[in-house]
DNA sequence: AATGAATGAGGATTCATTCAT
DNA sequence: CATGAATGAATCCTCATTCAT
């Protein structure tokens, strides 16, 4: 009597158990979080909950997962016919959304606070989440030098020149819990940022 | 065959105390540890370790403030007559000094871990870490643009971006698992961040 | 071997949990008592015990509510027509019945080990069990006087002085492990205090 | 330096343990004491404490001994030849007198906690404690018998019965934390109980 | 006689996971 | 597929007592 009987329940359950698991994760970080209490926020049995994540490791990859495909797609631009400043300009500010979005950072909180540890977990998480996130912008800033209109020898690190400037302003304060950038302040360090790069590299 | 008996051994327990818990600390994260595993590893037993720092968070506590004196250090430098340049690059030297410590890396990783976390002892060690930290550096530019060294509007918003930048490379990605830069690679950071900070805003 | 392995234990586990606890309480009080203990007594595992009761508190609760309707129960009686003599018979027969039981002289000594100490459960235990005991018998001694059976000023004396007088002999010596009384002892007791009452009160 | 090293400390000392001790005990009662809370509030070392009374138990059996002296003399009362009545009266108040102590009650409290229970310490404090308290009452009573003023078959009952009467309003209820009497109380109390031996007794 | 650091054993409680229904 | 009772292991912490000074 206690629930329906019926199948399509699955993926709302699903989802109950990632969103309850996320806030969980969130507040507490994976070791001070339980699987007990993840399971009474998502009003579901304990045992559904391994029914869908066969361990709590496996629940908190799901969710590493998650974030992983975001932010991937957070630093997909091709190079473009674009004016080289245009083209900046967009990447720092698809970087910006990207960064500027609540569930993003906490989902990224909930995963830097395990990929920092040193244990199993951690290593684990690590070597999935391999830095496949920079390449796009490496090949963007090597098209643009091939192209003749930025000048370097480093490629790579202007990169993360580039990328770390616009993080140390909206990523790095806010892991740590800084409030997310205004309008404003994003525009500003977008543009500093472009500004940067056409100052230091521009041919 | 445990221990000598005799009294004066007070600090040298201290010490191996507080080394298994940064190791502990290290590898697993504060929620994580176990009291257990501390004492065993500084074969103390378990109540001498409750004899020193009166509950886990203590301990942890007793861990953050050494870091927190450390960091602190690091950021202090006075404005002086010395070329401007000059000036810049020793600020990054003695930073990236600091963050070029495997100690202070690992003491960092132990803390940030908590800090990122919602909990009531992450909210604790937030506000003990309130940045003082940038405080020194932001006064440092603060002089340069008074003294007409240097030009700018937003002062707090270049010390970020000097500093900054020195963490994209040295700290940022080292926090995540990365190695610590090379003597090359530091001195290319250094020079690389000043050279921004010159071409950006020298008069 | 350990135990069945089905759902519907439940209760038996439920009861053996409490059996298990009554015991241990009653050979070491509240404070002695170990949650450890209990649950090998009850041969059931530690959490069982937790997944029953969620605090020791909760469980010594939960045998403090037995003996207190078990206790409420032996003070009803209601005024009635026959013979004042035989009314105040069986009242005290009823209260001699309940005493005279070597469980309920076993609940009321845990609980009284509790309710004497001056702290936090102690005092708790104490609001619950204001004597709403009492209040029945002081009832009838109120009607009793009211129906010109009886004659006192002082009811609430009165009925206390008889109550007493039964648990002089019949409870406050078994409290501290004088054996129960026997049939002959009981008869005395219930006769004497009869007869003090009609002697001193009797109209 | 910490304290002076000469002999007479000695008995302040012991007396500030004995004061800690009665209130931790009072408090928590034995098993929920700690010989550091006591150490502590003594103001005294935990091996000075350990130096006067060389376990837990026997500084608690050391607090049981002044209690039992005081129980004696407060039942001490030889038969004279004064009114019956008067002697009443005086046996009566002697015992009121007693009872109508704060730091009595509190003795009493802290041993009989102990002494209900079934494990070995309170077997321990039940041997000791053999009633040898109400013996002078009986005693007295059956000289009032021989000399012919009370009239009774069975002493002892009479001699419980007068004194449970006391008891019951004197002694028990404040075991379970009820006020000591008023003056006008323990004055009714004194004067109803030697009523009902004279109504029921006298010859 | 007095100290207090040190200890081993044990305290209440929570956890991830399993299993019979 | 869903349940929640049951578990053994582990967690933080406290205790009575000892011992070298």
């Amino acid at each position: 009597m206690k629930q329906q009987r019926n199948r399509p329940l699955n993926q709302n359950k699903r989802k109950a158990i990632l969103k309850a698991a996320i806030e969980e994760f969130y507040t507490k970080g994976y070791e001070g979080s339980s699987m007990d209490n993840i399971s009474k926020e998502a009003n579901v049995s304990k045992a559904t909950v391994y029914n869908h994540f066969k361990s709590k490791e496996e629940l908190f990859f799901a969710i590493a997962m998650i974030i992983k495909e975001r932010l991937k797609a957070s630093f997909a631009y091709v190079y473009n016919t674009k004016p080289i400043e245009t083209q900046l300009h967009e990447i720092a500010t698809q970087e910006m959304q990207f960064l500027n979005n609540t569930e993003n950072i906490r989902l990224i909180q909930i995963i830097t606070i395990v990929m920092i540890q040193k244990n199993a977990i951690g290593q684990k998480l690590r070597e999935i989440k391999k830095d496949d996130a920079m390449e796009m912008t490496v090949k963007w800033f090597e098209d643009a030098k091939r192209d003749g209109k930025l000048q370097y020898e480093d490629t790579l690190f202007v990169a993360k020149q580039f990328i770390g400037m616009i993080k140390s302003f909206a990523f790095h304060p806010q892991l740590y819990g800084a409030a997310l950038l205004n309008q404003e302040e994003q525009k500003k360090v977008i543009e500093q940022s472009v500004t940067m790069i056409i100052k230091l590299y521009k041919k």
